[in-house]
DNA sequence: CTGAATTGCGCAATTG
DNA sequence: CCAATTGCGCAATTCA
């Protein structure tokens, strides 16, 4: 499926489009100088209004032509190395993300460990008051209190 | 917007090289069935190795030709395509990870807090003993913290 | 409407 | 030799 086809295949036109930075090398000729813009087979495209007498024919020798060509080359260029740099910044920002999860995860697990070491301190300091207690149970100095759940 | 369709097809697009060029199908002339290859505009240099003395001549009508180039045009859209998905990939792995940032910073508030309630339960405690156990004047600022840097 | 920015696409050179 | 990539220009569209 492609496009490029359906009838003929290929595809006419091309015209000599030579690089700004290095002339033509050969010595071919360049033949059509008008050719048909927008193929408009289907019909669409024209707007309604005006049905665009325009030429509907482009001079691709034109130095109006090249000159909007060339600005449309830069604009081309300027546009996708923009675009380039964005997916770049965002690799980058994966990274960054990456390492600031690690940097997370350790805190994480530091505190949940100093967090039970308190913890066990707490059990170890009520058991040894339930050995105080222990005896016989008038004694109860706690001035307990909170549990808090959790 | 326009992905599919549209126009092109008939017609086509074109691209023209930046060669001389060449077509068919159109009622315009067929000039130069053979182009050279690799003019100065693109090219390079040749390998130091081995100068390849190849034709350096195309055929733009050969059936050869053309299957190269359909070839490679399917070639070049999948390959765009997969570059595009990679790009749409890696956006949402930067989404990914600041959710998972988020949910380990809650994480850490949380431990933190808990963190902070058991200390304070150790000093409380820590000022029990000291009012039984000792006058006046010494602060036992002992306990806490952690200075996490960065 | 005008010009810049985007986008889809084909070609050709390169790379693997 | 072939498929995958990549740089580049063209033209159609979309944005401002």
């Amino acid at each position: 499926m492609s496009k490029t086809s359906q009838q003929n295949t290929v595809t006419d036109a091309n015209g000599a489009s030579v690089i700004h930075t290095q002339a033509h090398t050969s010595g071919l000729q360049q033949v059509p100088q008008l050719v048909p813009v927008s193929p408009g087979g289907g019909g669409k495209a024209v707007p309604p209004s005006k049905q665009g007498k325009k030429n509907s024919f482009v001079d691709r020798n034109s130095d109006e032509y090249r000159q909007r060509r060339e600005r449309n080359n830069m604009a081309v260029k300027k546009s996708r190395l923009k675009s380039k740099q964005k997916a770049q910044d965002t690799l980058q920002r994966v990274n960054q993300l990456k390492e600031e999860n690690e940097r997370l995860e350790a805190k994480i697990k530091l505190l949940t460990k100093e967090l039970s070491v308190l913890k066990d301190l707490f059990l170890e300091h009520a058991h040894n008051l339930a050995d105080n207690v222990q005896p016989v149970g008038t004694e109860t100095t706690t001035t307990n209190a909170e549990n808090n759940g959790q």
